[in-house]
DNA sequence: TATTAAATGAGAATAATTTTCAATTAATCC
DNA sequence: GGATTAATTGAAAATTATTCTCATTTAATA
């Protein structure tokens, strides 16, 4: 029986862990819920944060765990800033894209691959196979451009 | 006057870094240098140990700076491995993209971009102006698959 | 060669991540 | 619903990664 306040990302990744055979405990669902309410990229300690707010005490190591595995599992996706340092996003499985704003951190997915139409024939000439691809946008969403 | 055995790598190095009043230390060269001539992706760890292989001691902080003053002058990009670790690879300036061997760690770069002929405005609907962008391939190089 | 601002090295300080292990909990089976 | 069991967690220690400070050194320039 689903809660009626369940989201989509909510049973999304329950039924994810549930075909590996691993659990849904409280802590991941709570992960999947911070992230998906967020408009922008969360550090390890903002999702630390956020899961503590929602159920009390929560060992860091747990959101580590987690965030590895989700990221395995392909519910997350780590992306990067141009200063180096890195955020989680909720990723639903397909393949899809990020914007992330350099001002706000906001972060904005689109489907439209902009490799799609690409030929990797011509750099695989050497042998390489490309088996995936990471591809991120950086730059400024529309409020931050109205802001500056 | 150029020594002879002053690759190309290198008097770019120099060059960018004299134009923006910043030293050629014996350090900075070493990095370009140790980047060069590797044929995969180099931790800081790995850079450090190959600096001090050529110049005896030197500070890791050396390194660290080194490597953000690079990314920021273009010289160096910091990319990616599945695993969640980066590595640093030698980048000319210009646009280039790298691909990654996920079994030893190669990188391969090649010029041709595969978001060149994407219509940035279909992403760019809610306002979003997309500054830049971050494309890493994913595979096996051409000695790992016939390892495999 | 002397000058000077930039850069380095060493190590301390801080931050990020992983590990360990005893206690807890979700899923499964009656 | 309660017992069973393997997976998961929390807490703290251990490890690794990164940044900072400041006295000393060095590259560029005149």
């Amino acid at each position: 029986m689903t809660k009626d306040f369940e989201c989509m990302q909510e049973s999304y990744a329950k039924e994810v862990l549930r075909e590996k055979g691993l659990k849904s405990t409280t802590q991941r669902l709570a992960v999947v819920h911070i992230l998906h309410m967020s408009e922008k990229l969360l550090s390890i300690g903002e999702i630390h944060g956020g899961v503590k707010d929602m159920l009390g005490n929560t060992g860091l190591a747990t959101i580590y765990r987690t965030l590895e595995m989700f990221e395995d599992l392909g519910i997350v996706k780590r992306l990067h800033f141009p200063d180096g340092g890195h955020g989680y996003a909720f990723s639903q499985g397909e393949h899809v894209h990020h914007m992330v704003c350099v001002d706000c951190r906001g972060v904005f997915d689109f489907s439209e691959c902009p490799a799609e139409n690409f030929d990797y024939a011509s750099v695989e000439k050497q042998g390489f196979r490309v088996k995936d691809h990471f591809i991120q946008l950086f730059g400024q969403c529309g409020k931050c451009v109205e802001a500056a």
